[in-house]
DNA sequence: GTGTTTGCAAAGTTTTTGCACATTG
DNA sequence: CAATGTGCAAAAACTTTGCAAACAC
């Protein structure tokens, strides 16, 4: 029970979009599950559930979301998984599109991560290449905590 | 012409891979292409050559330089990218699967960069949540110096 | 010749598109 | 009610699998 469906709901409605059941279910899904779910994942989960979103939907409801800064992609697969809004530090979640996750290849859970000292590292590539930097995007795969 | 074609059919022997015409046709075009290319993008060009190599026999094909660490793979998209492996510095192939790319968003070239700093951060954000780090992917989006 | 590699056929999976209908504000 | 969003049908795009034939060594 995070804050995180209401606030998503209060955020779409802010970008003028508009608060339906499809996108209510979608944000409770993602609220709720541990591990990023790709589009055909969400809409199975809450065939589960009793509930039916068109797959089709779905896609078109994370393109929404993304878009919105509401969830984060991960690169390999594309699959979607809420940002960490509700969070401690909004300093991890600045204008640019940056994305820090830790990808534990044991148990599939993903943390979001503060990374200091990616900037720099931004920088100095930008610098060297001439390069203008509008995103990164980072990944580190590996094993967690309870994993090891 | 850069030496990546006779460099990579060269690694692919040593490995005790069969030098194919297939092979040696997709390692080509790779070699030819500034910008990173699917499967099927390498296969469809190679018909425009008045080539012919099997879409399904490009994807095997990928995989056996994938291994063998002649091409990168784009998280995104999955799309193929010869290393640079003639270029100066082999210092940002270490073993550890470690990629980092610029990528253009205007002309969606795509160059390979040393990145300085970026262990320093892998190993601070390790710290911080006792993750055990195995491989990093990084891509930053934006504009190189011609399209800028 | 022998084991690797390819091509073909086919199926499975994922993603996109177009349009009529339903819903939100 | 007007604009936005959804569902359905269908197609397109992508990826995988299995096996027989072709090829490299």
């Amino acid at each position: 029970m995070s804050g995180y469906a209401p606030l998503a709901l209060e955020t779409l409605k802010q970008k003028g979009f508009r608060l339906t059941r499809a996108r209510r279910l979608v944000i409770e899904t993602l609220d709720m599950a541990r591990e990023p779910l790709s589009p055909y994942e969400i809409a199975e989960r809450l065939v589960q559930r009793g509930e039916k979103v068109d797959t089709v939907s779905v896609y078109r409801i994370l393109e929404r979301l993304e878009e919105s800064h509401l969830i984060h992609r991960l690169m390999g697969s594309g699959k979607a998984l809420k940002c960490a809004i509700d969070d401690a530090a909004p300093a991890h979640h600045d204008s640019s599109g940056c994305h820090h996750l830790l990808i534990c290849q044991g148990c599939h859970s993903v943390e979001e991560v503060a990374c200091p000292g990616v900037d720099a590292v931004s920088a100095s590539a930008a610098r060297l290449n001439r390069f203008r930097v509008r995103a990164h995007q980072m990944e580190f795969l590996g094993l967690c905590a309870q994993c090891q």
